[in-house]
Parts: C-alpha cells; sequence; structure tokens
DNA sequence: TTTTTTACGGTACGAACGTACCACGAAAAT
DNA sequence: ATTTTCGTGGTACGTTCGTACCGTAAAAAA
C-alpha cells in the first residue's frame, strides 16, 4: 500500500533516531541495522532513503546541527524580551553546556562528529555549528551593543572575547560530559568570567 | 629465540602504535590488524601483550595520558627558568593546543577517547589527564601566587579562573582541530584574555 | 638432560557489518 | 486497461573484525 510519502519527513525521522542511538550507545557504534531498529523501520527502507551509511552520517550532521540552531534560536527568543546582553549571552553559552540528556546527546554526538571530521574530509566539509561562525557573530555583535552601552570593561575586545567565552563553553561542556565537572560548577565558572567582562553590577556573594 | 623481553616496554611500543595509527586515520578505525601492522609485529603478539582489545584501548589511553603529562612537565621545566607566572601559565595553556603533528594527535586522540568514555564505564573510570584536576591545581596554585604578587586584577578567584583557562584553552584545541580557527588566532584569544586576568603590562598593539 | 615456561607465527571461526539483489503489491501514468 | 514507478520486505554475499586454537624453537628450571 504505497500511498505517496514525503521523503524529507522519512529522512528526518531516520536521522533523529541515528542521533537517539548515537547519544545512548556512542556514534562509534551506531550500524544501519540500529538506526532501523530505533526507527522502526526495516533495514532496506534505511538503504532506500539513504542509499549508504556515509550518507546517513552526513544527513545525520547536517540535521543535528539544524536542531542546534533551533534549540539556540529558541532559547534566544525567549530571553529575548527581558534583554541585556549580559543575559543574552548568558543564555547562548548556557545552551551549549550539557544539563540535560536532550543537550547532552547534542554535545557528546556533535562532538563525535568533529572527531570523526579530523580524518574524513566529506565530514570536514560540512560545518559543526549553522554558519560556522554565527555563533561568534552574535557573540560579538553583543559584546560591542555592550560596550557602547557603556557596560563593558575597558580593553575588552569583542571579537577575542567572543572567541574565548564560546571556546569556554566548549570546553566546560566536554569536561560535564566526561564528568570531570558539575554543571553548577561549569557555570560558576562562566559567570566569573562574565563578572570579569562586564562592567560593575553585583558583588555576588 | 625467546630471549626473555621486557613486557612493559613492548606493551609501549604497541600502545605507541596504536596512537599513531589513531591520529592517522581515526581512533574508531583501528583494530588490532592495524596496530600490529604499524608496531611491525604479528597480530598474535598484540594479542599476547593485550589479551583483549578492550584492555589495548585502556593501556593506550593511560599511556597517552602519561606522555601527555611528561610533555607538560618538560615544557614547564623549560619554562621554568625565566619566571613570572604568566609565562608559566600561557605555556602551560600552549602546549595544549594542537599546533603541530604530535599535539594534534594529543588533542584529537585524548578527545576521541573521552567521547568513547561517556558511554563506556571501563573507559570513563581512566582519567584523561595525569591526575585529573592535577593542571587545574598548578594552573590556581599559579595564580594564588601571582595574586600575592599583585600580579592579577582584582576580583580574580585563582579557581575559578584556573578552570575557566583550562576550558577556554581545550575548547580552542578543538576549534583549531576542525580548523574553525588557526593556531595564531587561538594564541591571540588566550593572550587577550591572559591580558584580562592580569595587572598592568603591555598595552598590546 | 629432561621438562616446563616464554615468546611468537599462522590460521581458522563465528559474528557483525555495509551493501546488493530479488520480489511484490499498490498507486500513478499511459 | 496496461504499464511503469514507488515504497517496502527479505535475504544473501563478501569482507572485516576480535578472538581462540594449534604449533614450535629456544631459554630457563628441574
Amino acid at each position: 500500500m504505497p500511498k505517496r510519502v514525503d521523503h524529507a519527513e522519512r529522512r528526518t525521522e531516520i536521522a533523529e533516531a541515528l542521533v537517539r542511538v548515537a547519544g545512548r550507545h556512542g556514534l562509534h557504534t551506531v550500524g544501519m541495522r540500529d538506526v532501523a531498529a530505533e526507527a522502526g523501520v526495516s533495514l532496506r527502507l534505511v538503504q532506500y532513503y539513504f542509499e549508504t551509511k556515509e550518507k546517513l552520517l552526513l544527513f545525520g550532521l547536517q540535521h543535528l546541527t539544524e536542531r542546534f540552531g533551533e534549540r539556540v534560536a529558541a532559547r534566544l527568543k525567549a530571553t529575548g524580551d527581558t534583554p541585556g546582553p549580559r543575559a543574552t549571552i548568558e543564555a547562548l553559552l548556557m545552551v551549549a553546556l550539557p544539563t540535560d540528556e536532550e543537550s547532552r546527546t547534542f554535545h557528546s554526538v556533535l562532538t563525535s562528529y568533529a572527531m570523526l571530521a579530523v580524518n574524513d574530509p566529506a565530514l570536514a566539509a560540512q560545518p559543526f555549528i549553522k554558519d560556522p561562525d554565527a555563533a561568534e557573530d552574535t557573540v560579538t555583535a553583543l559584546l560591542r551593543q555592550a560596550r557602547e552601552a557603556g557596560l563593558l570593561r575597558p580593553g575588552v575586545d569583542p571579537r577575542l572575547e567572543a572567541a574565548g567565552l564560546l571556546a569556554m563553553s566548549a570546553g566546560l561542556g566536554t569536561g560535564i560530559l566526561v564528568g570531570q565537572r558539575s554543571p553548577e560548577s561549569a557555570t560558576a565558572v562562566l559567570e566569573h568570567h562574565l563578572d570579569r567582562v562586564f562592567q560593575g553590577g553585583e558583588p555576588r556573594r
């Protein structure tokens, strides 16, 4: 009974199954059969929608970065009503931290992809965050805006600071993932750093 | 002609072969046969010295973290003669950056291990840096020492700052690895951040 | 000197993997 | 009404992987 099927939708479902099993057992363990089982379809179907495993992996990465981008955007809009550049930046950095199960999956699978990409040109060609430097540009813009409002300490270079902030957040994320650090201590570190970037404010304890 | 052989030495040789092929083709691709070929021994020998792949992987991680620790220590001693806490910290953060081939391998293989450890209890039990928080402790001590010498800006918490610094360095490292950032820009970011942690000094450009 | 380890080679086995092939009912196109 | 295309299942093939088994020369122990 082949009623016409939306390929894009099916591919998305399968890609999400891929991400789920990758989050549970590690990206290196997932085979097409696992993806098929997780998606509740036959192995043949996975083959049908993605001819090869490489293509499935590639699409999975694309999908994951998109989802992540959406998550960030959503978080931004949610915090956007009560602005203040610092709060916005804080929110931006926090979504990257693996606090709940979903963000843990994001972080670990995305990082696994990154490690694959180190020796795989096809994956390396794909960006790991929607428009690679979009996040950096956003934070940079936010910092510039803050500087013009006189909220920044003198001597802070928005571009360099943005890069540092993002890198720190990523590094802290990995730390949480491997259990070296708790989410709370990670946010404390971030908070403390932001205290050193932004002018005045709270004597925080 | 079985002249008595130093097991520890052989195991080390094999482990280094493992690290080399992991660095070249990715940790996920290495099989026992690859390791054997790279080490110039037979598959049987790898089996002989490490009964199982899991044990080989485990030992490989241990060995890698040791090598990394030694590398850091060496760099520290090299910079130790011309002290100044800032120079020392800078050196410490720089060794973690994947600039040459060797450090690229360190970073990528170690990070791959970290991703494996996320869903593998046996690996998760092993630390990824010699004495997990040794680096953090060192940097913290250095910062305290700097503070007492009046070199730090006020309000800097040594412990939190150390954690942030290390996380930033790790994050920048990954950025370099995947080609999102050049080593030069990474050091620029680090430098800029240190400028904001340490008192006075250079008007830098 | 006989016996037991030690260090090592070769090879085969069972499982799992990605992929290719064959089949088939139903809808769309002709 | 016939033919083509689409969505899907099943299954088998070739490869590779980790591991286990068998054998054996030489050194150490007896």
